[in-house]
DNA sequence: CTTTGATCTTTTGTCGGACAATATCGGGGA
DNA sequence: TCCCCGATATTGTCCGACAAAAGATCAAAG
C-alpha cells in the first residue's frame, strides 16, 4: 500500500517537505526546546514521529547538520544538537565574501575598525599564559625574516590570539573570516617588500601595551599596525579594489 | 546488477561521500570555475557524472543549497550557482549567537566598535536620496513616541539606513545580525523607560552630521547613542549578562 | 509571422525497500 | 569489577517507482 499521499500542492511558492522538516526542528532548538548536547532519535524513528519517509529526513538533517545546528561526535553515527561553532560560521562568512567579490580594501576597512577594539579589549583581559604564548610569537617572528610563508602565519597566529584573549567573542568571529582571508594578500606583500623590521616593531610595541595593560597604547599600535600594512599594500603596487580570492586551506 | 561498490572503509575518519560531492562543488564554485549565474544539469545527470546515485547527489545538493552557493530562482526547478546573501549568512551568524548564549553585553560591544565606524564611512558616502529616508525616518520616529513596537521598528531602519550608506558591506553584514538580534532587549528597554526624546535628540545629531558630511560629528553622536543604550538598559534595571534569545520573526 | 494553447517530456519531491559496514549495547569470561 | 565478543541498531549508499509541476514542442488561430 503505496501511501504517496498528496502532499504536493506547491502553489509555486510551498516549501519542501524536507525543508518545512528542517525549519520546525530548527526551531524548536533554536527556542531552546531541545537542549544543546542531547542526542536525537534515530533517523527512522525521526521520520516516522514526523510522517515522512526517511530519505526526506535525511534531506532535512542534511540541512541542520550543514547548518551547525547539528552534528556527530567524532567517529560516531549517533546525531546531537549543537550550537554553530565559530569556524564554521566563519568559512560561511569567507565563502560570502569571495563569491561577492569583495575588495581587499573592504576587508582592510573592517579591520580597520575591529582590530583595535580587540585589541583595547585584550589590554584589559589578556592572561599570562597568553602573554607568553605572545611573547614566543614575536620571537619566532623576529627569526622568521627569511621564510615569507611563515612569516605570514606568524603574523595570523599573533592577531588570533589577541582576539582570543579580547573576550569578545563576536568581534573574534567577525574578524576571524577577514583575517583568514587576508593571507593570501599579506602573502603577496611580503613576497614584494621587506616589511620584517617594521612588522616586528609594531608587534612589541602592541606586546608591551598588553604587557603593561595600556588600554590606549595598545590600540594606537595596532591601528598603526593596520594602517602600515595598507600603505604596504601601496607600495608593493598591488591592487586595492581587486576581490579577494579562495584560499584553499581551511 | 546492484553495483553496491565498498567505497566505504571509513577507518572513522572518512567523510561520506554526500560531503566529499558537496565539498567538490563548492570548491569549484568558490573557484570560481562554475560561473555565478549559470545553470547545473539535473540531478540524474550530475548524479550519473559523479559516479553516485540521485539520492546521494540530492544530500549533496541540499548542503550545497543551504550555504547559498546554490539556490533555485523563484517558482522554478532548476538550480544556478548563486553568491551567498548577506541575509542567509546574518541568520546564520544570529543561530550561532543565540545557541552559543551570547549576553547583550557582548553584542553591546560589538555595536560600540562597529556602529560609529559604520556612520563614520556613511558620512563620506550617504546620497541625498538616502538622507532623505533618513530624514523622513526621524519625522516619523519623532511622532511614534506611544506606540513602542514603532519606535523600536523605526530604531532599527535608522541604523539599516545608515549601514546601508556607509558603503560598506563587509561591517554592514557583521552588523546586520546584531542589530536584529538588539531588537527585543530594545523593546524591552522602551517599554520601561520613557526614552523618546534622548532617542529622537540623538538621530538628530547624527543625521545633521551626516547631511553635513562632518564625519567627526556623526561618528561622535553615534558613539553616544550607543553608549546611551547602555545606560538605559541598566537604567531600566535588566541585566546585561543576560543571554540574547531568538526573535521569531527574520 | 507571432501569439496562444494544448500536449508531451523532463525534472523534482517523495516514497518504499535493500544491503554492507560500523557503532552501540548487553552478556559472559578473566 | 573490567574487558572482550557477539547480537542488534543505525547509518551510508544504492535501486526503483510515481505524482505533480516545470519546461519544451508543436499546431492552430489571430
Amino acid at each position: 500500500m503505496t501511501q504517496q499521499v498528496q502532499r504536493d500542492f506547491q502553489g509555486s511558492d510551498a516549501v519542501p517537505v524536507y525543508r518545512g522538516v528542517a525549519n520546525t526542528i530548527g526551531e524548536r532548538i533554536l527556542r531552546g526546546e531541545w537542549p544543546i548536547g542531547s542526542g536525537l532519535p534515530s533517523e527512522t524513528a525521526l521520520a516516522q514521529t514526523l510522517g515522512v519517509n526517511r530519505s526526506t529526513m535525511r534531506e532535512a538533517i542534511r540541512v541542520l547538520e550543514e547548518n551547525g545546528m547539528l552534528r556527530r561526535r567524532p567517529g560516531g553515527k549517533r546525531l546531537f544538537v549543537s550550537a554553530p561553532r565559530d569556524a564554521e560560521v566563519a568559512t560561511r562568512m569567507k565563502a560570502a565574501m569571495v563569491l561577492q567579490e569583495m575588495s581587499f580594501l573592504e576587508l582592510w576597512e573592517a579591520m580597520h575598525c575591529i582590530e583595535p577594539a580587540i585589541t583595547a579589549a585584550a589590554a584589559l583581559h589578556i592572561s599570562d599564559a597568553e602573554l607568553d604564548l605572545l611573547g614566543e610569537n614575536v620571537d619566532r617572528t623576529r627569526h622568521a625574516a627569511a621564510h615569507s610563508q611563515n612569516l605570514v602565519a606568524l603574523d595570523l597566529e599573533f592577531h588570533v590570539i589577541i582576539a582570543g584573549a579580547s573576550r569578545t567573542r563576536l568581534l573574534q568571529l567577525c574578524r576571524e573570516p577577514i583575517g583568514q582571508l587576508f593571507y593570501p594578500s599579506f602573502l603577496r606583500l611580503v613576497l614584494r617588500l621587506n616589511v620584517v623590521e617594521r612588522l616586528v616593531f609594531a608587534h612589541e610595541q602592541i606586546l608591551d601595551g598588553l604587557r603593561t595593560h595600556d588600554v590606549a597604547k595598545a590600540r594606537l599600535w595596532m591601528t598603526k599596525h593596520v594602517v602600515d600594512f595598507r600603505r604596504g599594500y601601496e607600495l608593493a603596487n598591488l591592487d586595492i579594489a581587486q576581490p579577494v580570492t579562495w584560499a584553499a586551506d581551511g
